[in-house]
RNA sequence: GAGCUCGUAGCUCAGUCGGUAGAGCAACGCACUUUUAAUGCGUGGGUCCUGGGUUCGAUUCCCAGCGAGCUCACCA
């Protein structure tokens, strides 16, 4: 329980000050504030709604009958005595609220509480309200309630509590201390509520599918896997609700959406969490179109209600989400096309694998002569940059070393320079297009994923505005419908903010034969050592033989949407309790453990 | 999984070119009846993340481990 003699000393001396507490005719641990059941404590929200705007003379000068009386609880989080005097703070609902305690006034027992209070603690206070000498709205106390002691010390009172770390694992002592953290949250039940608000008012119904599921269907992920005893039974946890929700739409609710946590047994990052919040909907009779129309109302719409505006700021670049583009795969390739390996291709060239392999090949060769660490050119590119930067030390580096270099230095230089920003992100784009050529080259893959990966390797990164990417590769999308004009693509999108991927759509496939068959190859693929690939769903495939109508659907990350929303560059800052490791000397203990060792 | 960086008092942070450490806040004591990062005076508080190595001597240097952050990989 202790970490330190501190606050083993700490503890030792509060529960001597709970005794003094106690001998004053207070209750160490009340139940209630007031404790008059018919009776409400004023919140501090209300409290500074009604009077924050009545100056100091019009307040002050009331008969002391007419006196703004109220009742108020909290936490007290800053305390100054004085002598026979006192301040201190409360906060309540992450609002704060001056007390002013004086001898005089709550006479002599609750003066003697006061000063047996400490920075934590909560009390409630009755009294009056009146403005200060410097004009802070005060509560002159004439009755004071103990309610509970804070038993350990509280982060620095200036700073807060700053350790990421400690932030994440004590997230109640983080919201306590910095309230900034506190607004993240209450927007992101802002964000809920907009959303489920948006989708009801246009009839869709809110339903909870299984999150355990005896197939982990409906994405391509390594999910988490449990038992059930008693059925003696594998199951996971979902990946995704997709194909739980399609069957609700065969069975008639044909406007269906879900907020629900997906489990993906997968890596963290400032991107992912392995629980994570999905908004899924399904719409019947509506195709992929209708989806991008409604997406991008939504995105407008949760964006005016929690922000009251749709224009963010996010990684120093202004978003407004009511402007979107909406871009083919291919065309976003030919548009964010890397300038040094002009000429843009054109659509025909990636029409066929030829073609295609001379797209690539030729954006490898630029990649090489910038890349390779003998090349005259990229020996010229760093001595540029070690020159503009003025980091001679740079032109000793081949800018694959740079790229690798991650040192502080490096790294506040990229921060304080947007151009070698620019630079660096475009080697690293660059780097990843080797891996596209090797993949197209060596392992023979079709078409469609080195589509994919090129788009993946040099678009997705600068697609900071508003961006609908359509007509996705038939090879990576194994649930949608094909376009009725060209079977190498499907009916799909995904939408793209401050550069990563926040939503995927796409008319559903409706056949059950070619859905059958979809299940079959990815079950090759799994043969082949994909342990990501899809399993079959034989009742999955059932329902779609008995009429799955033509159908969009899409999907949400509601935590990426919330960091878009406050400003949060990692996702572990809009999840209350992130994944994190275990605590080292904190292994768990059950019923079977030893005794107490405090 | 890889690289880089970090781990010093309850908190926020200094520092030690190798000789077992400091500040502010918090805590404790005293003074103070309009303060607000209150103030003034005084006191206590440390396995310098853990384990090895080098050394007369390690919190500092080296190696390994643990934890974290960032970047990458993975994750359509």
């Amino acid at each position: 329980m202790f970490e330190s003699e501190f606050e083993r000393n700490l503890f030792a001396l509060r529960q001597e000050k709970l005794k003094a507490i106690e001998a004053l005719g207070q209750s160490a641990y009340p139940n209630r504030f007031p404790a008059e059941e018919n009776q409400q404590a004023d919140p501090i929200a209300d409290i500074r709604a009604t009077w924050n705007s009545i100056p100091a003379e019009q307040l002050n000068e009331l008969p002391d009958t007419e006196r703004p009386r109220v009742a108020v609880a909290g936490r007290i989080i800053t305390i100054r005595q004085q002598g026979k005097a006192g301040f201190a703070t409360l906060q309540q609902q992450g609002q704060r609220l001056q007390i002013y305690v004086r001898l005089d006034a709550v006479g002599e027992q609750a003066f003697a509480l006061y000063k047996l209070l400490d920075l934590g603690d909560h009390i409630g206070v009755s009294g009056y309200l009146f403005r200060t000498r410097t004009g802070e709205l005060t509560i002159h106390v004439e009755t004071l309630t103990f309610l509970s002691k804070a038993m350990l010390a509280l982060p620095e009172k200036y700073h807060g509590l700053a350790d990421v770390e400690a932030r994440y694992r004590q997230r109640y002592v983080d919201l306590f201390t910095n309230l900034d953290s506190r607004e993240v949250f209450i927007k992101r039940a802002k964000v809920l509520k907009a959303v489920r608000n948006f989708f009801d008012t246009r009839g869709y119904i809110e339903v909870e599918t299984p999150m355990m599921q005896p197939i982990a269907g409906g994405a391509a992920a390594r999910p988490f896997t449990t038992h059930h005893n008693t059925l003696d039974m594998d199951l996971y946890l979902r990946i995704a609700p997709e194909l739980y929700l399609k069957r609700l739409v065969v069975g008639g609710i044909d406007r269906v959406y879900e907020i629900n946590r997906n489990f993906r047994n997968e890596g963290v990052s400032t991107q992912h969490n392995p629980e994570f919040t999905m908004l899924e909907f399904y719409q019947a009779y509506a195709n992929y179109h209708d989806l991008m129309t409604l997406t991008e109302e939504l995105i407008a719409y949760v964006a005016q209600e929690v922000n009251g505006t749709t224009v963010i700021e996010y990684n120093e670049q202004t978003i407004d989400l009511a402007k979107w583009q909406r871009l083919s795969m291919i065309q976003a390739i030919i548009d964010y096309w890397p300038e040094i390996a002009n000429p843009k291709p054109q659509t025909q060239d990636f029409a066929s694998k030829d073609s295609l392999f001379a797209t690539v090949s030729r954006l490898y060769l630029v990649y090489e002569q910038l890349y390779q660490s003998h090349d005259e050119a990229q020996t010229k590119l760093m001595q540029v940059m070690a020159a503009r930067y003025k980091r001679p030390d740079l032109s000793d580096y081949s800018v694959g070393s740079v790229v690798d270099r991650e040192d502080q230095d490096f790294i506040d230089w990229q921060k304080h320079d947007k151009e070698a920003r620019l630079n660096f992100a475009e080697s690293r784009r660059i780097g990843g297009v080797l891996h596209v050529f090797m993949s197209l080259s060596e392992k023979n893959e079709q078409i469609g994923k080195t589509i994919y990966s090129l788009f993946e390797t040099i678009v997705e990164p600068n697609l900071f505005q508003p961006t609908i990417i359509y007509d996705y590769p038939t090879a990576v999308s194994p649930l949608s419908k094909q376009s009725p004009e060209n079977p190498e693509v499907v009916e799909r999108f995904e939408f793209f903010i401050g550069g990563f991927e926040v939503g995927n759509a796409f008319s559903e496939l409706n056949d059950p034969v070619e859905q059958k068959k979809r299940f079959e190859d990815q079950l090759t693929q799994r043969a082949g050592g994909d342990d990501e690939a899809h399993q079959m769903d034989e009742d999955y495939v059932r329902a779609l033989t008995y009429g799955l109508p033509p159908t969009g659907g899409e999907g949400i990350g509601i935590d990426r949407l919330t960091m878009l929303l406050t400003g949060s560059k990692s996702i572990r800052d809009v999840i209350l309790f992130p994944l994190m490791r275990a605590e080292k000397g904190s292994e768990i203990r059950d019923q079977r453990s030893e005794s107490d060792t405090h």
